[in-house]
DNA sequence: CGGTGTGAACGTCTTCACAGCA
DNA sequence: TGCTGTGAAGACGTTCACACCG
């Protein structure tokens, strides 16, 4: 977490907002589908349906990218995949590593999304040695003592760490220390990362917390203390907080 | 509720933002790990160190959950852990399906966060008939085909959904249809569901997507303020904005 | 004194509504 | 005409700073 508390003192404005960044991947999925079946323009409207979004927050978001659309008609969408992926950072080869290869590792090497958007799995890393050689996803898996030596020879700078929570932090040092400045981390555990270095987390027993709250209070409402019948539109559109990342959502989000 | 007027009176009202309850699961968390080691106290500080927030947020958050801190001193830890399960509705039983026993599915099934807080895996379902019998993390596996019928006889309300893309929103219309209100997908899709059904998404690629972006944005900085920005010229500006927790200021010099 | 609880200030994100262009 | 692009308004979230109390 970064214990140095850097404050950002005011906002120099051609930055694109981090909630718009974190929707760019929903609209390039979106887009890519459509790309698959040849369609070649798409109006705010279409594409905002498709991505789980509203139109307004589309083109406010895409504002922030350029003026990538035409007036009348909708954006070209090879076009607009294109720039999305500049955007991103995805026009550029990024190898990853994965430690802790248990079962979410293993799903995790398995798991084509990956690949298909210009991430490849350099090495996958283990501290179990009966692991060492087995190959997972076609992958042999590589013992933990040659993880600096890997990342170097590779030039990973994003790792995942899917280990125990135990032995999330030692292994997330090691990763940075060895140059690795982005980690996507699944283990529950707070990590601690000197500045410079990103850290986004999934956890998936957070998220699981999250809908109970949300279950609960639906439970609650029906035998309601003012009485009123909470069905569906008594109350606001609501239902709607899965579409957002973040934070975390995710896991992390 | 009408037209979300809810003005919160004072203590004990069922209005938490949406933000706060994203982070009570961290806190919960947190405290868990100081109950085990028999703290019995806490201040804002330490324990907002721990879940990786700032102190005023953490005390902003638990002030919605009303005042359970005691000034001078801090918070009482077993007290809190209890007020902060009941409000997450973890003091009850929660019956989870799996559905998609694949990689990731295994994962979740064999995930101990689950079990650890009121969630119990009350069974697993796959459409391939291979699977069915066969035992996942002590569970035996169980053929879409009865699917409705394992959600009425366990009074499923919440279901993770880690199939394929593809076969996503057949199984989310399915599990809606047999009475689930909560659904946690692990599938790249967005899914429709009708009102009064909650969907939170984790999506692995599109965190590393947003790593990636910050990522490059990195790079980009190191190569100074004219390093090549290929069509748009509008683009270096710094801002770092980190994903969750704390971020790194890149700043120029 | 030390640390909680909270109004108020501030910043960010979303939504509205319409100007402006193809 | 139809749809993008965007200022402005509003909702939401975070941070500040200090009153208040054990």
């Amino acid at each position: 977490m970064a214990t140095g508390r850097t404050h950002r003192p005011a906002t120099r404005s051609r930055g694109i907002p981090e909630a718009t960044v974190a929707r760019l991947p929903l609209y390039l999925r979106a887009l890519t589908a459509l790309s698959e079946r040849s369609v070649p323009t798409v109006s705010s409207e279409e594409l905002a349906a498709a991505a789980g979004v509203n139109s307004a927050k589309l083109r406010k978001d895409f504002s922030y990218l350029g003026s990538y659309g035409t007036r009348g008609v909708g954006y070209d969408v090879e076009y607009l995949v294109y720039q999305i992926s500049r955007e991103l950072g995805l026009t550029q080869d990024w190898p990853v590593v994965i430690v802790g290869i248990g079962n979410l590792g293993a799903a995790l090497a398995n798991y084509g999304g990956f690949a298909s958007r210009g991430f490849r799995v350099a090495a996958l890393i283990d501290a179990d040695p009966a692991m060492a050689g087995k190959p997972v996803a076609g992958i042999p898996v590589q013992h933990t003592d040659d993880l600096e030596k890997i990342i170097e020879d590779n030039g990973v700078s994003i790792g995942v760490i899917a280990t125990p929570a135990g032995a999330a932090q030692q292994v997330c040092d090691r990763l940075v220390a060895a140059g690795v400045t982005s980690i996507l981390n699944f283990a529950p555990t707070v990590l601690a990362v000197p500045d410079g270095v990103d850290v986004r987390k999934v956890d998936l027993s957070i998220e699981l917390q999250i809908l109970a709250f949300h279950e609960q209070r639906k439970a609650g409402e029906e035998a309601g203390p003012d009485g009123a019948a909470p069905t569906a539109a008594t109350r606001k559109e609501s239902t709607d907080q899965g579409p957002e990342g973040d934070v975390p959502a995710v896991m992390p989000a």
